[in-house]
RNA sequence: GGACCCGUAGCUUAAUGGAUAUAGCAUCUCACUACGGAUGAGAAGGUUGGGAGUUCGAAUCUCUCCGGGUCCGCCA
């Protein structure tokens, strides 16, 4: 198809040279394909060309369409509407394609990326508590990137970046200190990743306890809780700027002041943060429960993705990596690039390229956030040499990594073109947004295993899985319940936002998972019932739906190109679904095991065949099996 | 104050600047003695958030306004 498509452009080229003394480079052309309610296959729009036509729109088309006609023999026949020269392939080409394709062991694969490699990081949870909705979202994209563009022949890097260190993993530590007597995952039969998270919970309801209490003094003007001279007299400035305020959305303002400046003040706080000195300076009591209770949440975590089907290549932990960059930003400052202040802090200016100042290390020389970020994309490309470095990361980080894209090219590194954050919309729940400590988030553990019930259930109420042992019902289960949450969350462009409700199941019909398994199921069930090799007779006449659902197999590589170029497997899952219904379309209209002529039954098998093979492929992409019988 | 993203049918969603704007869910019809009904066919549902501009042609590009979300922490 792709060399078809080279050749006619050039045979208008050379018909523009030909007919009208124009020169018209072949390689600016655009063929597209014929919108279904016109006749043909491939439409070229001459509007665009007419000034070097120095004809109407019907006179060019129809000097192209003949042209075209007598110089390319896959062309049968061609029609003028307009400016729309719609052009038809001759039923003999069909065929070859549907031999090229039928002979093609693996179909749909390009060359977009051969010879070059990529990273491409995804998932990099915090350490303090479970998996969410969220997460699964982010793991389904990166993973099926991935695949994609393992697919395009790049060599693939999965990372993982992993938050092991911070305040946030301290809560948890110190609360299972203060309140967990010694508790478990065994003893507690839970999963580590979830025991851990239990405590971050309990650390912030002790917190707020504090808060509160704090708060009833202060209103009784016993300000004792807050030592720091300097503290109390930022709190006694905000409780008289709030009595002084009359509007509302003001005095609401200066209310979370108060709060987050209490909370600041807390005993527990303190205690935690004390907790992260003391990691920071490598005490060894400290690191002991840190190593643990990690341990437990790497476990956790590892079940998590067995059950997703993912895995990764490679690990980093900001534990190592968080005081790396220091060196890039001093480079940068001796390059001058960036500038030091009075204090002694290092800024990078971005004034010029519309965005603002950001710091790069503090007064006192530690890293942050983006000094540890320029560091681990020069490790990453120490460790890999690879040609791109994709960031799966929500969308809140945009300016994050705008600014870090620009950062490394001012230094001048050579991985900073191929840098590229793929970003992607948060989900939301039908109250708002996911928030852990209000305790409206979409558990990824939970939130499978209702899946797998919403399988199970529909699977038996359907019954026709009979003859298939437990284990194999069970993996069925798993891999259609897997399948309409992968493919729920893939078929949106990830640019966009979701909503999930979780009221409302999601669906096993129409445009879902299950759908595409049931017609790749139905497939194989015709194909086990004949043996394994077809011939393609290139003399039987093809009918309109056998057509339509050939020209949709054979663009199977120019879609999987183009979601490699754009990392977005939304375009996979909205082919395989084509495809899934332009085969469902043909199922119904004709017989296939009872057709009578034995050379259309062959092409039929063989475009089973090729669209069985087309639908496991471009599941693969997305990360989603499909089961031979369900 | 500045910057970014998203607005398409009741809901979810597709569409390299091209023809009468895709589909799915839900609603209403219809089709099982055909290879698997988790299916297929049909009906209904739209001022592509509003307006202006560029263009032979705009859901798509530009401007503006409206709505929703996010960011601009010496948090990560």
């Amino acid at each position: 198809m792709n060399e078809l498509v080279f050749e006619i452009k050039k045979q208008i080229s050379d018909c523009f040279k030909n007919s009208f003394g124009e020169e018209l480079e072949a390689g600016a052309l655009k063929l597209e394909k014929t919108d279904k309610d016109h006749k043909g296959d491939l439409t070229f729009v001459v509007f665009p060309y007419l000034r070097l036509s120095k004809k109407n729109p019907e006179q060019t088309a129809e000097i192209l369409g003949k042209y075209l006609q007598e110089h390319c023999m896959e062309i049968s026949k061609y029609n003028v509407i307009k400016g729309f020269l719609n052009l038809e392939l001759s039923p003999e080409f069909w065929l070859k394609e549907l031999t090229s394709l039928y002979e093609d062991p693996d179909p749909g694969q390009n060359s977009s990326g051969k010879g070059k490699s990529v990273m491409v990081e995804f998932s990099s949870p915090n350490t303090n508590k479970p998996l969410h909705l969220g997460h699964v979202r982010n793991i389904t994209l990166g993973y099926s990137v991935s695949r994609i563009l393992e697919f395009a022949g790049y060599r693939v890097i999965k990372a993982n970046l992993i938050n092991d260190r911070g305040i946030h993993i301290c809560k948890s530590m110190l609360a299972w200190q203060k309140f967990g007597i010694g508790e478990t995952p065994e003893s507690a039969g839970m999963k580590g990743d979830h025991l851990v998270g239990k405590y971050y919970v309990e650390f912030d309801r002790h917190l707020q306890e504090e808060v509160k209490a704090i708060q009833v003094r202060v209103n009784q003007n016993d300000l004792s809780d807050l030592n720091d001279q300097v503290q109390r007299q930022n709190l006694i400035q905000l409780l008289e700027k709030l009595k002084a305020e009359s509007d509302n959305e003001k005095r609401k303002e200066t209310e979370s002041e108060i709060k987050t400046l209490i909370t600041r003040n807390t005993q527990l706080m303190s205690e935690a943060n004390e907790m992260l000195r003391k990691w920071e300076s490598g005490d060894a009591e400290t690191l002991k429960i840190w190593e643990m209770m990690n341990s437990w949440v790497y476990k956790g975590f590892d079940e998590t993705y067995r059950r997703m089907g993912v895995s990764f290549d490679k690990y980093y932990y900001e534990s190592n990596t968080y005081l790396l960059g220091k060196r890039s930003v001093m480079e940068g400052l001796e390059m001058g690039v960036f500038q030091k202040d009075e204090d002694g802090s290092v800024w990078v200016d971005l004034t010029e390229e519309g965005l603002d100042r950001k710091i790069l290390l503090r007064a006192d020389g530690t890293s942050v956030y983006m000094t540890q970020d320029i560091g681990t994309a020069q490790m990453k490309y120490d460790d890999a040499h690879m040609d791109h470095s994709v960031y799966v990361v929500g969308n809140e980080q945009d300016y994050h990594f705008k600014v870090l894209k620009l950062i490394l090219k001012k230094l001048n590194k050579p991985y900073a073109d191929g840098v590229y954050h793929l970003s992607y919309g948060m989900v939301d729940l039908p109250h708002g947004k996911m928030k852990s400590r209000e305790g409206t988030v979409v558990d990824a553990d939970e939130l499978m295993q209702s899946m797998y019930q919403s399988a199970k259930q529909i699977t038996m109420d359907l019954g026709k899985t009979e003859g298939l042992a437990p284990s194999e019902l069970e993996l069925l289960y798993e891999t259609i319940a897997q399948g309409a949450l992968k493919y729920f969350l893939l078929k949106v462009d990830p640019v966009k936002r979701m909503l999930f409700n979780p009221e409302e199941s999601i669906d096993f019909q129409g445009n879902t998972g299950p759908f595409i398994q049931y017609t790749y199921a139905r497939i194989r069930s015709i194909l086990r019932n004949t043996n394994d090799s077809f011939k393609v007779s290139e003399k039987a006449p093809l009918m309109e739906v056998e057509k339509e659902l050939l020209a949709l197999l054979s663009s199977f590589s120019q879609k999987s190109e183009q979601a490699a170029i754009e990392y977005n497997p939304a375009l996979i899952a909205n082919f395989i679904y084509e495809v899934a219904r332009s085969f469902n379309r043909l199922y119904h209209e004709v017989s296939i095991l009872g057709e009578q002529d034995e050379n259309i039954k062959q092409n039929r098998l063989a475009m089973c065949s090729v669209t069985s093979k087309t639908i496991k492929n471009g599941m693969e992409l997305l990360g989603i099996n499909v089961p031979e019988r369900m």
